[in-house]
DNA sequence: ACACTGACCACTG
DNA sequence: CCAGTGGCCAGTG
């Protein structure tokens, strides 16, 4: 099995559930890679677009859309969360403690 | 083959 | 409390 780190992060970016957000941290640090998070996201620009991970549940620690500048156009992102009913402002995800799904603590 | 960069996070001073 | 630096993997120049 290609067990490469990319593999492992479209496997829990896969897993997110429709509603719900994480951060690069929290997926590496899933992974065991304490300080793999930059990675993390690095994966996603070409997972999001090779693969159908959605990337847009993946965000940093304070909740803030990093990485929406990356997608098709600077509003994919806050529009896919918006359309899962996350909700978005100033590029940032409101109540983003109450949709943070952490892999640790779900998929335990 | 070497060095730097990249959608980050946590620790230290 | 705020600022700075280190660290991880993989890809590109």
């Amino acid at each position: 099995m290609a067990s490469s780190f990319f593999e492992d992060v479209y496997e829990v970016a896969r897993l997110i559930p429709k509603g719900r957000v994480t951060s690069y941290g929290a997926i590496a640090n899933y992974l065991g890679v304490k300080s793999g998070a930059r990675m993390v996201g690095w994966a996603m620009n070409e997972a999001h677009k090779l693969r159908d991970v959605p990337a847009h549940r993946v965000v940093n620690r304070q909740g803030l859309l990093t990485g929406k500048m990356h997608f098709a156009t600077p509003d994919t992102m806050e529009n896919l969360l918006a359309s899962e009913g996350v909700k978005v402002q100033e590029d940032k995800i409101v109540n983003f403690s109450d949709v943070f799904w952490d892999p640790v603590s779900e998929l335990n």
